[in-house]
DNA sequence: TTGAAAGCGCTAACAA
DNA sequence: TTGTTAGCGCTTTCAA
């Protein structure tokens, strides 16, 4: 910056300025400088820069799951699209950090709090995540309601309606005339998790314990849990799987068992997944959410929140609240 | 910093020691100062930290590809968990970038400029990438051989034997008695792709050109290929896909055209992706090369030039120099 | 509109 | 072994 100062013939201050956009500096100067910058190919220090505004340009995203998992979900993919636009559209960067094990808890945890990044996106908590304690003094929006929240703790958070999409969902089932229709439920260590599983148990008030399987949001977990179900009650004759990968594995259980869908078994997914539930045989009936606006969302949520910060103070305080997105029911022909 | 200071009653260098590790600080004041640290919940500022020391303990890995394919490919699953690994055991944070467009390459190049990182392992670059060139005094290993080596660059990168590969395949249908073999390359702005068609070549001197049907790396991509391959040349007796994604969309649209395989077209792929190409059907014979370890090695490669440059000095100068892996053919039931 | 100068929070010589 | 001190490279008052 000095030479680039020097060659230009000003100052280190005026350099400054030009770099950062160059208002109130006249137009020869700030020519100079630009032309000198070039020249030089000078490119401004970000620790530096940093340690003066306390700002990054930056945004981590922490999806507590290892990476084949995440890799192996379309629904991160998407998500991250939608938070990918937005953060460009403001001019940041993402920062993807992807968590294996509590060793790597920790670490991510020192990195946020660290100072690297000027806010957090955090996805796919887990019940008992440390997560959340380790993140400290970083603006974060959680992806889907964290388990920990007591309603008073006020994390912002993005989710959809587990819980009212499940009933939907059960309740055609119902319309249908099924009766034994069973759950095949995700990882019941995400609050996704348990609260579509409560929309189950909404709708089917006393269902048989033994008409629930616990699943894990995977075409194999789905697998195992329909095997289960199967094998526990015969005359099953609908199932709602806690996701669309969970769906599919079922179906494909059920296929191989001689049933068909939806003459013996109906099957109803979640997410409206495409294009796996088009494609999918027969096209999957599943309880859609937006899942890229839901990403859009969560860092809308975070940037309007740090712009707050800047000009008043004090953490997301003030900044808009928790949102939760609607569902709707997408009949295809598996149900 | 200082109220931990004033706190455990040192000065600021002493906290700064034990913060780092505590060597050559007497027991009983390193134990008050972990405690003061504790009380006060400390934490140092990195970008501080980084504007002396010029380390920040972070690698980002850049992969020149928008989300979707990213994420639908298990190619840069396993790549990822390779490196993570090392990284981790080098308590170096994994940072990922996702670039979609130009004016994405634009900010990646600035964010690794401006020092967020220690160096940067660059994936899936495209022939006419403008990510090498704004790539400035950053440690780099590239995945796969970048475009534009002329042998001079001496850019470090890790590959394996695409060429020897691609002709072991070939040879391999040859064996078999096949002489009408199709090819479905890869993207052809890059060189994996490019490399495996030249492999093609090398056994099939004169083949065809109508024998050759370009590809994406894609499942989508190998089923389009496929097509034309077979409204081209009625004939073909078997294929060499340039990897197990494309070889997965072609074996489809060979089932749908009613060919068998083997029997009527063998088919083979590279990278043997599993579980994708044991479940295959029929399983699929494929070039092996260990994508996880190449992800190892790679940063392994970029740590041991940094400890190297840490040490000595000038870039990855001396550092090893790149890495090409072997690649072993693994026979299944499709050739 | 420009420049001089004071730090941002930390580490690393160097002295004590 | 500990403390003092001088920056790391930048932004940002404040004065000119």
């Amino acid at each position: 910056m000095e030479a680039v100062a020097a060659r230009a013939g000003v100052s280190r201050a005026t350099v400054s300025r030009v770099v950062n956009g160059g208002d109130g500096v006249r137009e020869p100067l700030v020519e100079r400088v630009r032309q000198a910058v070039e020249e030089l190919g000078y490119v401004p220090n970000q620790a530096a820069r940093s340690l003066v505004t306390r700002r990054h340009d930056a945004v981590a995203v922490v999806i507590a799951e290892p990476e084949t998992k995440v890799f192996a979900d379309p629904f991160f993919a998407l998500q991250l699209r939608g938070i990918s636009k937005e953060l460009t559209a403001h001019d940041s960067q993402l920062v993807l950090l992807l968590t294996e094990g509590r060793a790597d808890h920790a670490r991510v945890g020192r990195y946020l709090a660290g100072g690297h990044v000027d806010g957090a996106l955090v996805f796919s908590l887990h019940l008992d995540d440390p997560l959340p304690g380790l993140i400290h003094g970083v603006p974060t929006v959680y992806g889907g309601r964290p388990g920990w929240i007591d309603g008073s703790r006020g994390a912002v958070y993005v989710d959809c309606d587990n819980r009212g999409g499940a009933r939907e969902a059960v309740r055609h089932l119902v319309g249908l005339g099924r009766r034994n229709i069973g759950h095949i439920t995700g990882a019941l260590d995400q609050t996704s998790a348990v609260d579509r599983l409560d929309g189950f148990r909404d709708v089917m008030v006393d269902a048989d314990p033994r008409l629930i399987a616990e699943g894990d949001f995977t075409p194999g977990g789905g697998e195992r849990a329909m095997r289960e179900l199967l094998d526990r009650c015969p005359d099953l004759d609908a199932v709602f799987a806690a996701n669309d990968l969970t769906a599919v594995g079922a179906m494909r259980v059920l296929r191989e068992r001689g049933r068909r869908v939806p003459e013996d078994v109906a099957v109803v997914g979640f997410d409206d997944m495409l294009p796996f539930t088009e494609q999918a045989d027969p096209p999957l009936t599943t309880v859609r959410q937006d899942i890229e606006e839901m990403g859009r969302l969560m860092a809308r949520l975070l940037l309007r929140g740090l712009d707050r910060t800047a000009s008043a103070s004090g953490g997301l305080a003030g900044a808009p609240s928790s949102v939760v997105l609607p569902t709707t029911l997408v009949r295809r022909a598996s149900a």
